[in-house]
DNA sequence: TTGTAACTAGGCATTTCTACCTATGCCGTT
DNA sequence: AACGGCATAGGTAGAAATGCCTAGTTACAA
């Protein structure tokens, strides 16, 4: 599926990931199959998106810690825009609220970057033939208890609007900072902040930062 | 220099990178020029210094963040048995520690991972032509004023204790539940986020925390 | 020895954060 | 029209954090 009109049997694919010399290098690494063809490179999530939509590749090779837009925004944003897009991370973060995030927002597998060039292409195989793909470290975890029972999935518990004060929160902001960055009132900042506290089941700023973190609402890069 | 009795316009590497696709991706672009040869790949800091030791290589490619050994550590021992190797860190982490601690172990050069493949690989020859290596990025912020005054230079400023409180903060403890984690009062945990306050700049232990996590004092990794 | 820095800790004042209430206006669903 | 969720905001209070002060002990260096 999703092979579209390009060739039948040449997978099309764009990188994203924001070091240069990984991307080249996973580049070379996956021209040298004659099925594969690289089509594009982004660096950060905004011109991922931007070239999903212009290249309509086959396959993306999502990393998620990007400048600008994380690798699971842009997933969720690509995915809304081209639903048949398949998108494959490929990423150093072993933690589930990205795994979950990820696979949430649409994709298709999530491999470690610990894997080896022939898993790598292997599984770019096996996601274009519509099998999930998931790393065994990550799979074997997955199944004892099948994901976190109920809080740890409090996934799009947050509102907008309370992610927007928990990322101005993340920035070492106080709540009166924020009011003025927010152009509210200091009260509200507090109700938004006592709601999040709830909802994510932590007692102080720092821990609902960061879970934030952890997750992926926002990155340590974003932040100045 | 430092090329030794193995061919003499080929370069010996040594790769050092704990994400298996990447190496593999980085001596794929290496291994396209004629005069570079990639003779080992290590996964962790032990491995680096073993293989080190064993296939003395010209250059080692090494990375920071590495399993058992970090890359610094790793640098400092391979520097001390094989001196006139020549160690190249290429690292996604663009932290002034890490950098002074890096050319401090002996590193020649040190470069971040947004570098191209044509980028890399002239560093390399340049290293081995005894030119030391800054990246851009890097040896600009190094230019103006050489380093930061005082208060950004605040690398080692942090003493041991006080990372510790620090870190522990990290994990959203309160002052209190650090007292008890460390067998302190509160009056002191409060006397030492004062001192990390003042040394670091910042007005309040969401920013303090940020700063450490930044600059790779703790990993959201290692954070419960 | 003297000095300096680190770790420890307390007093006191002030700011900030957090908890538990209520309440209004808006919007979308039923 | 009625209901619920969301964003807004206030009252009151207590808990926690932060700032500024002093001070004892230890360890290490000049």
């Amino acid at each position: 599926m999703a092979l579209g009109k390009h060739a039948m049997n040449t997978i099309r694919i764009l990188l994203v990931e924001d070091h240069v010399v990984v991307r080249q290098g996973t580049r070379q690494l996956l021209e040298r199959e004659q099925d594969l063809e690289v089509i594009g490179e982004a660096g950060d999530g905004e011109e991922a998106v931007r070239l999903a939509s212009e290249l309509k590749p086959d396959v993306i090779i999502m990393d998620i810690a990007l400048p600008k837009l994380s690798g699971i925004e842009a997933t969720k944003q690509i995915k809304a825009l081209l639903p048949s897009t398949i998108v494959l991370a490929l990423t150093g973060y072993d933690y589930d609220e990205y795994i979950f995030s990820l696979l949430e927002a649409g994709a298709a597998g999530y491999l470690l970057k610990d894997v080896s060039g022939d898993e790598l292409i292997g599984a770019i195989r096996a996601v274009c033939a519509g099998e999930p793909v998931l790393h065994p470290a990550v799979l074997r975890r997955l199944m004892r208890g099948f994901g976190p029972p109920l809080e740890a999935r409090s996934l799009e518990l947050l509102t907008e609007r309370e992610i927007e004060v928990l990322r101005e929160a993340a920035k070492g902001m106080s709540n009166k900072n924020i009011a003025e960055a927010l152009f509210i009132s200091v009260r509200t900042v507090q109700a938004h902040m006592r709601s999040i506290f709830n909802k994510l089941g932590v007692s102080s700023r720092s821990e609902a930062v960061l879970y934030g973190l952890k997750r992926g609402w926002f990155a340590l890069e974003d932040l100045p």
